[in-house]
DNA sequence: ACCTGAACACCGTTCAAGT
DNA sequence: ACCTGAACACCGTTCAAGT
């Protein structure tokens, strides 16, 4: 790449943070070329998409929680490395309102930009989940994918202006859910005690 | 109004109906008057808003809504009643595909042509919710709020085309949250089991 | 190689002009 | 009273023309 196109693309990447902070991920392209003063034609010529755009901007937290996770399966007890990791991929979320819908429709479009990142992060969380499963202390009848959704329902309630006052609140309702130990079958049980 | 207003508002009513259903709530208005062979300002003045619009074809249903929490507060048990309602609410926002960010932002905007519908259901949830409490099958540490925004989380989950099948599963999940009797302090207070 | 203005087909809003 | 076409200020996409 040329040393005059990179400046540019670096300028615009530095401009598209900052106009998304500002006004989350639905902000105009355009605008952000503007301020960017650049034409909007060269913002799509290195970011053929708002995903790829996305994609460049997020590449580095993505990484971070994606390693924060596998950092956490030797550090912390199974519930804790668990709930404690769903914890920061929400909050983490809060910085670029509206990207969950984003990620949702990216984790099954091979094609979007984002995609690859979102299935990472889905395997980082699906083996947290699987440790907390086979230490007992998660709930056994839910999958990664459930976990995902799960963190894009409470990242989106946070987009909300109108709930988002409930999302600390209602992460903790849905975090005593997944960790109900024991199946969904429970009830049906009777009382299956263990012996000791 | 005059007569052909009236049949002008009815059709735009109906084919903005069947094209809510076809591409969701966020279908252009354009569309919707060229396909009631009507001039876009037409449709504009008879509802200023899409939220208008969305008021006047979900009445009917929401009024639906609220009668059925009514009838459920006496015909069955607390449990049941909170959790078939619920179910109710979100199995009928996969009607009107993207109507919950809409209603999210209703609720706490009293300019908002669906806020009174929003708070009516809030207030019907509210209600089941506090008899559930009352009889000690329903957490006691959230409030209306919170349940219209679990509505919210499910509808919005069965929105997204990735996340869907999925909704069904982490419908139960969440209700599950929602019916552990006993307050958030459970886990402090050390098995305090009831002498029977 | 890289950039850009301009044309294009959309969107919702507004309003003067018609019946 | 009610309706409407047209103008307006936006949007993302595309591409021929410039350096």
């Amino acid at each position: 790449m040329r040393a005059d196109a990179r400046k540019n693309r670096d300028h615009v990447l530095a401009v598209a943070g900052t106009a998304i902070t500002e006004q989350g991920v639905d902000v105009s392209l355009r605008d952000i070329a503007r301020r960017a003063d650049v034409g909007l034609a060269t913002l799509l010529r290195h970011f053929p998409t708002r995903e790829a755009l996305l994609e460049a901007l997020l590449r580095t937290s993505f990484d971070e929680l994606t390693a924060r996770a596998g950092q956490a399966e030797t550090a912390s007890s199974p519930e804790d490395a668990l709930v404690s990791w769903l914890r920061d991929c929400v909050a983490w979320t809060t910085e670029y309102r509206g990207v969950t819908v984003l990620m949702a429709a990216a984790i099954e479009d091979p094609e979007s930009a984002l995609h690859a990142s979102c299935v990472t992060l889905r395997a980082a969380g699906a083996r947290l989940l699987t440790r907390a499963q086979a230490a007992g202390v998660a709930r056994s009848d839910i999958d990664g994918t459930d976990v995902f959704a799960l963190i894009a329902m409470l990242a989106w309630l946070g987009d909300q202006p109108s709930l988002a006052p409930r999302a600390d609140r209602l992460f903790d309702v849905v975090a005593s859910a997944i960790l109900s130990a024991g199946s969904s079958h429970a009830q049906e049980e009777r009382s299956p005690r263990t012996r000791s």
